[in-house]
Formats: C-alpha cells, sequence, structure tokens
DNA sequence: AATGAATGAGCATTCATTCAT
DNA sequence: TATGAATGAATGCTCATTCAT
C-alpha cells in the first residue's frame, strides 16, 4: 500500500518538476540536474522511473494531454449545438493552451534526434488531441457537410490555438469569453450553414 | 563593388547551406561544420559574417520572412474583396508553410537558451508575418466589423496553417486550392457578415 | 546446521551466477545486478557474503582454483615418469583453460584498480596455480637437471597454455590427446636428457 | 611540412602518453583527460587523432606490435638454425615483454565491450605477433617435421613469455641470456630431432 | 579576408553500494 | 537474514567558438 503510494508520489514529484523546468528551457536546454533536485530525488533515481530524458519528455506529455483529452471528451460530449461546442472548446482548449502553451507548442515540433518510437508516440498523441473535437463536430455537423470533420476541427482548433497565443505574444490580456464570442462571429456562420446556401456576403 | 558582389555571394551561400542544415535538422542538432561544409567555406568564415549560430539562424529567419512578407504584402494589395484574400492569403502563406514549414514552427518556439536581443528579433519577425494579413483585413472588413483585425487575421492565419499542418501529419496530399476553398466555406460567412447581422443558424 | 546449510547454498548459487556472468562479460562489463537476478537473490543479499564486487570476483577465482590445484595436485602425485606428467598435465591443465579460460587469463592480467589486498589475493592465486607443476617437475627431474623446476614449470605450462589458445583463436578444434602429443615430442627430450649430454642437433 | 610534422608530434605525444596511462591502469580505469593532460593537449584534441578511446587503445597496440613485428621478421631472417632462431626469439621477443608485458597481455584479453570492428583488428595483431616465429619455424624446421609451425610456435612463444611473466611475479631479475640458455636446453632436442628418432629418454 | 587546429565547458547515463524496513 | 529503492560520484564525448598563421 505505502510502497505503491509512495511510488505514485515521487512520479508525480518528477513530472511536476519536469514539467517546470522543460516548460521554462525546452528540451535540449534542459538539465536532468535540475530537474533531480526540483523534485527532490537524487539524479539516479530519474532512471529509476524513467528510462530516459526523452522518455521522461513525452511520458510528461503524455501525463498531460491524456488528462485534457478525456476531460475535454467529457464536456464536448454534453454539448448538442455547434455554437456551445465553439463556447465549450474555447473555454477548455483555450485553458490548456494559456496554462501548457509550450506543451501544445513541442507536440507540433520534431524534437531532435528523437527515435522512432517516440516520435510514434508523439504522432499518436497529437492525433489523439484533435479526437474529441473530429468527433464533435461528425456528430454536430449536419450529415451532408460539404467539409470533412477532420479539416474543419484543424480549422477551429488552429484559430482558437493561433489566437490566443496572438494575444499572448502581443502581451495582451488573454479573455477567453472574448476569444470564444470572436471564434463564434466568425467560424459559426460557416460551420452552421446548410450545405446549398449561398455563403457569399455578394 | 567587385568585393562587395564577393562578399555577398558569400554571406548568400551560407544562408543557403544553413537552411538546408537547420531545415534539416532543427536548430540545436544542426552543426557549424556542416554549414560550413555545404557553404564551401572554412568552419572560421562563418564567423567573420555572423556573429554565432543564434545570430546565423535568426538571420537566416529574418531574411526569409522579410522576402516572403514583401511579396505577400504586394499580393494582398491587389486584392479588393475578402473572398480574393482568403484565396491569396491561402496559396501564398500556404506556399510558403509546404515549403518552410520548420521555418513557421521555429518562430512560433521558444528557442532554447536564446538571448534576450534573439527573442525580441523573432518577436519582430512573429509580429512582422501578420502585418500584412492585418493590413488587408484592417483595409477589406466593414469599418465597424465587431472583431479586431489583429484577431481576425490570427484566426485565418490559424485556420490556414493548422489545416496545413494536419493534411501533413495525417500524410494526406497538399492541395491547396482545397484548403482555399475549406477556408472560404468555412470562414467567409463570418467575414463577411454585416455587424448587425444575426449569424447563428438557428 | 540447517541454517549453515542454507546459507552455504546461497553462498555456491552466488559463486556460480557469478561465474557465468563474469565469465560472459569479464570483470568490468558484469553488474551485480545481473548476479543477484541470476542467483535468485536480491542485490543486497550479495553484500551479505562478499563485501564487494572484488571480493566476489576474487573469491570466485579462489574457489575455482584451489580447487582445481586439488584435483591436479592429487593426479600428479601418481605420476611417475616426465612423460606421464607431460600427459597428465596436458589434459588436466589443458581441460581447465579449455573450460576456464577467462579465468586463467583474468589471474595474469592486472585488473584495474584492484587494491592492493586484492592484488595479493591474487598473485597467490598466480603461484599457487604453479605449484603442483613445481613440485611434480621437482620429483621428477634429475637432481642435478640444470633448469631450476620454477623456470621449467612455466615453460611447460606457458607452452600447454599458449598452444591451447592459439587453437582457439585460430578456431581450431582442440584435441588434447593431439595437443599432449605434440607437447611430448617438443618438451620431452629436453626435459629427459642427461645434464652432460649434447642435446643439440649438430 | 611544418603542418606535417607539427601533427606527427602531436599523435605521438598523445600515444606516449596513453601508453603510460593505459599501461598504469588498464584499459577501463585509464581516463581520457589524464591520458589528454599527460599528452599536453586538450581533451577535445584527443578526439582530432581517434576517433575513440577504443580507436587510441588499439591503435596504440598496432603502433607498438607492427613496429615490434618488423624488428623481429628482420632479425629473424637473418637466422640459420633452430638454435640461432630460440636465442634471437628469447632476447627479442622477451625484451619487448619485459617492457610492454601489459601490452601483450591486452592483446590475449577480450576487451569489454569492444566493437566487432576492434576485435578484428586486436585479432589481426594477434595473429601479425606470431607471424615472424612461425616464418621461421617453417624455414628452419626439417620438412617432415610431425608438428606443425603454428603449434610449434605456440610452444616456443609460450614457453618464453610464461616464463619472463614468472620471473617478473617472483620479483626474480630477468636475465634474458639465461632464459635463452634454459628455453635452448629444453626446447632445442625436441625442436631439432629427426622424425622417426625416439625422443623419450628412455 | 580566410583558414582549420585547438580548446574545454557541459551533460546524460551507469552502477556499486547503502540502509530503512 | 533479506530486501530493493535510493543514491551520487564518475566519465566519454560533442561542438560552438577562438586565434595564430
Amino acid at each position: 500500500m505505502k510502497n505503491v503510494d509512495s511510488t505514485q508520489d515521487k512520479r508525480r514529484d518528477i513530472l511536476e518538476a519536469a514539467e517546470k523546468v522543460f516548460r521554462a528551457n525546452g528540451f535540449t536546454a534542459a538539465k536532468m540536474d535540475e530537474i533531480a533536485e526540483l523534485a527532490g530525488v537524487a539524479k539516479g533515481t530519474l532512471y529509476l522511473y524513467f528510462d530516459s530524458k526523452q522518455d521522461l519528455f513525452v511520458s510528461l506529455l503524455e501525463d498531460r494531454i491524456w488528462e485534457y483529452v478525456a476531460t475535454l471528451t467529457k464536456k464536448l460530449e454534453e454539448v448538442c449545438s455547434v455554437q456551445g461546442f465553439v463556447q465549450t472548446l474555447a473555454k477548455v482548449r483555450g485553458q490548456l493552451f494559456v496554462k501548457n502553451r509550450w506543451l501544445l507548442e513541442s507536440l507540433s515540433h520534431s524534437l531532435p534526434d528523437f527515435s522512432k518510437e517516440f516520435r510514434m508516440r508523439i504522432w499518436n498523441l497529437r492525433k489523439g488531441l484533435e479526437e474529441p473535437t473530429i468527433e464533435a463536430l461528425t456528430r454536430l455537423l449536419p450529415p451532408d457537410y460539404p467539409i470533412a470533420p477532420l479539416q474543419a476541427a484543424a480549422m477551429v482548433n488552429g484559430a482558437l490555438d493561433y489566437t490566443v497565443g496572438t494575444l499572448i505574444l502581443h502581451g495582451q490580456p488573454v479573455v477567453l469569453e472574448d476569444v470564444a464570442r470572436a471564434l463564434e462571429y466568425i467560424l459559426l456562420p460557416g460551420l452552421s450553414q446548410a450545405p446549398g446556401e449561398d455563403y457569399s456576403g455578394q
């Protein structure tokens, strides 16, 4: 009992320390020494829980992403309109982005020297990250909607992430409600129109 | 004169070599030795033209981005409708993304250990990259459009980049015409509607 | 009683595991973890029976060498001619060499970082290994034989070991009877001749 | 000119430092830092001249062994009797052994973790080391001598090395003339006898 | 301006040993 | 006695940068 708990505790401590250090420095510049010190364990202990720096990094991504995916999936299952979808997405994914921008950006970056196994794990994460959005859109968009859910999801997610990223870049406060409103204003008409409709404003 | 030309030639040779090596390996894994060899100069010569590896990297980004910004600015100046804007953007920025994905991703990634000066130069690039889009939208959107051009631009650019990135990730062919069409279908209604209009599909 | 037996059993298990691992990897590359696992005990238990990796290694050598020395001593005591000596030696020591080449080579190799105490123990082993040969030759050679038994023994042992080693190196099968015959052919005349005899072939 | 010389000088300096350090500590315990310091160069410089610690080690063996092989080959070519052969061998190989005992022992030891390439290079050295002896014996022994030169050479070399090693082990002075005499006394009769001869002293 | 040999700080990983249980 | 989780010192190798020529 105690052993299992203490083992899980230590693993969690290490992941938390790793998150801070990776976030602050990026993968390459992060130092295992610093992670160990921050986690309050000896350097060698890191290797009892993770095979390598790469494994630690990807395990961290997995831990955080799967947790987020589960949350988002649950929230989106309760949604029954495209509008609700956009609002929920903006809130949940936007929050993730604000808190873990580096994490999402790490995913879309090919890390140096990563072995095939790790590239595969990252690839799975990237795909998994889109799953809830794709699923929700598949359910909510009209069956004859002319854009594939994969692409529609990419556009919504891209618009959301990039907007939040831009606000951060420009030092402006990120108010997710405002972002949600803008997202609705720009995307909802296109997502809501019937396939045959003339969408051009002319 | 001759000296200036030869100097410029060598600088260009180095930038071209650097582009290939950085693209193939990313910043950290790229080696100055390889760049020098590919450029046909001695290792020490690199330091006659650039202060450091970081300087070479950022100079390369600047060189390529400003060139692209000039092109896009010119193309967008000829555009006189939101629809034309979306089509032109998809073509020009989409092309850049397909060819220089690593370049754009480098911009949005916090490079490890980069000094403040370099972070600033990269920040300028990121802002400059959005300029033409913002400018065009400022001109083309109705004056009372409720979304700030900065955010609108972010959404269009994000939707475009993320869609192309997703296609690449899934190993699907990137046909920019199709991407442009999907972009139009989803974004144009929202970008074209009058401010007071009821956009919700209900 | 029971305790003693069980203790002896465990000690023997560890030595057997250690033999396999040391033989396969050599001293430095052998890992205590692997030895413990193969012996079916916990890593810490090794240190209840042996002070250190070095102690385990040298204890193993001692265990095996003294056992071999006892065997050879007994066999050589029954021998009553130089020819019988050569034959018996080729058979017994040759066998040891074929089966435990690494063991003999370990003895003649200065192990890295071994402390003085351990070097001494190894030195004793090396000397002990020659004892039976020296004793037998002292008994069998004519009292006025001009070569000291120590040197004569060294020559016989060296010729034997090196020949077997060479055969192994060249991937040739080691037939100890053949080796014994060659050894006899080359060494016996010299070992058998009376001191004053003219041994040169001229 | 100067560059080539200075390059050769530095390579030689490194080899000399490596010899001292490897001799004193063995391969595994030897530290590249110490070699660099002793050679008076920076650690990185070692890697300009040798690919790795293993490469440095094997290159050193090669350098020393080939030099010795050339010397021995030349000396043995002038020899025209088995007796002369034994004397010359004792002098030249004995000298090598006294000075570079660790070197010869390194050869007959399977170094830990050595890659196939390096094992091959060491194997070639071991074979090359026997070449001059085999060649000389092939020339000097009667054509119908019943022992293959390879085995005869192994016996002579083994007897010689082991004798010298034993003297060193026992702390006795190594007088090569005495060793040569003992070697002659014991080996010459066997090496000189005609094939049909009865060699047993009985 | 150009070279390229030399530098040396920096770092992930291993593994014998310990000690609380 | 026995365990095995935790330790942390130890080390080969890389590569951006310098500088004598």
